[in-house]
DNA sequence: ATGTAC
């Protein structure tokens, strides 16, 4: 990317006040005059800020003029006083935090319904493990950071033995078939239709991500993200595939959008902000209109990110699958972060799922456990109060932090060694004991979704945690 | 979650 025209500093000095109008500046400069001088830059900046009102009508200077004049700008929206009921699935494990978070933003003036998963944990904004239904309108931070985060399951035609006998095989594939670590990128050319799609042309903030994104394409990331080999367990006999009950080797991802989703979500985040102005406890669940531009564009933005998600997925998957000579017997994937337009209660509405897997009737999903404990393929039972949602896995029962000041090297060499289950990378953070109990959090959603069959992990591949790995 | 952009 180009480098940086204005800082924060400079900014200052031309006499602009401190607050979200130095990002949306700075946002502006970047995005728009990537070829003009500084003096060119530092001129324009002056005169926006000279009259800030002659700029609110001007598509560039919008959110920088409007965060100039809060007298003009956007009035602040109150809470309703009457919140929507809502469903909680696991009651009795749900940290507090997180249903104060979803009582904020079921009194948003926009939504309709809302529901919490069972492995719900407080998060920014929309608790992790929320759903929120809304009505023509899109919280950027109801979707979360990673846009798109999503499971990917391929089942192989490969013997289970050869998980042992193979073992060297499946582990060099997992070492050099993958990529992990903030900010990874590939240095081959891997490509995909997902990068010569439109929107990379036609929406601004997209302009200066098409290349990053090409370059992580197939890139895992960092914190949560995995790659791992495992044992599926089909147990339904009326599976979808007409498996054979009985035990597959498969190869289970979960990553999302990588730097461009990021970017997205930062860039909308903080528009919605500008846009949006609500009560301090509910201010980053501020909505953008669907009817609007803005909201427009991040509905473009964030259903390409998602698009690149799961190419990115299929690109990790078909490399892996090449690696050992497999052939593909059936694929479940899910997105997890992402917001829907979804009718219910007759209404088209749209459905916010933070770290929620879609469980409409007969829809698939994985609900992963943690790198011990297994995960399960599941087929949603279409529950209205779920808002046809279930978990999107385990749920932290212990923060980053905390896991690593309370679990020692020791205490994961033996969980690993006694669950049979190598792990290349990954940290303390990620710790199986940081994770709550899967098997209570599926007792908790025996309305939402039944299960297909469960994967067990037996090869894990995570970041380490460190820069980037070649 | 993210190459950490005041």
């Amino acid at each position: 990317m180009s480098e940086l025209k204005i800082t924060g500093k400079q900014l200052r000095a031309l006499g602009y006040p401190q607050g979200l109008v130095v990002r949306a500046a700075i946002d502006v400069v970047t995005q728009h005059y990537a070829d003009a001088t500084a003096e060119e830059v530092e001129m324009i900046l002056t005169k926006v800020l000279a009259d800030p009102a002659a700029y609110t009508a001007d598509a560039v200077w919008v959110a920088v003029a409007t965060a100039l004049l809060p007298e003009e700008g956007p009035e602040k929206i109150a809470l309703r006083d009457t919140p929507v009921d809502y469903a909680v699935f696991g009651a009795g494990f749900i940290e507090e935090g997180a249903i104060k978070q979803l009582n904020n933003a079921v009194r948003l003036p926009v939504a309709v319904a809302g529901a919490l998963m069972p492995d719900a944990h407080q998060g920014y904004g929309l608790p992790i493990g929320g759903v929120l239904a809304a009505e023509n309108a899109v919280i950027p931070y109801g979707v979360g950071v990673d846009i798109g985060c999503r499971m990917c399951l391929s089942i192989l035609d490969l013997p289970v033995d050869t998980l042992v006998t193979k073992d060297a095989q499946y582990q060099k594939a997992l070492k050099y078939q993958t990529k992990f670590g903030a900010g990874a990128e590939w240095k081959r050319n891997d490509t995909d239709a997902v990068l010569e799609r439109d929107e990379f042309k036609e929406i601004q903030i997209l302009r200066n991500l098409q290349q990053k994104a090409a370059g992580q394409l197939g890139t895992s990331g960092s914190g949560n993200h995995f790659v791992e080999w495992g044992i599926v367990s089909i147990t339904d006999i009326n599976n979808e595939w007409n498996l054979v009950p009985g035990d597959y080797v498969a190869l289970l991802s979960h990553s999302g959008s990588r730097g461009l989703g990021a970017q997205v979500a930062g860039h909308y985040t903080r528009l919605a902000k500008e846009l949006c102005v609500l009560p301090k406890e509910a201010q980053h669940l501020a909505y953008l209109d669907l009817s609007t531009e803005a909201g427009q564009e991040y509905w473009l933005a964030m259903n390409l990110a998602g698009d690149y998600a799961s190419a990115c997925h299929h690109l990790i998957h078909k490399r892996l699958i090449a690696e050992m000579g497999a052939t593909l017997l059936a694929r479940v994937e899910n997105h997890h972060n992402f917001a829907w337009k979804e009718v219910h209660h007759g209404k088209e509405l749209i459905v916010h799922r933070k770290g929620a897997t879609p469980a409409g009737k007969g829809v698939l999903g994985i609900i992963p456990g943690s790198m011990t404990a297994p995960g399960f393929i599941v087929r949603g039972k279409g529950e209205s109060t779920s808002l046809h949602s279930a978990s999107h896995g385990a749920g932290r029962q212990m923060s980053r932090t905390k896991a690593i000041a309370s679990i020692t090297n020791d205490e994961m060499r033996k969980m690993l060694q006694d669950n049979g289950v190598t792990l290349i990378g990954g940290g303390l953070d990620e710790a199986p004991g940081a994770y709550k109990d899967i098997h209570t959090v599926m007792a908790a959603q025996s309305d939402l979704v039944e299960v297909v069959g469960q994967f067990q992990p037996k090869m894990v591949r995570m970041a380490d945690g460190g820069p980037a790995e070649d």
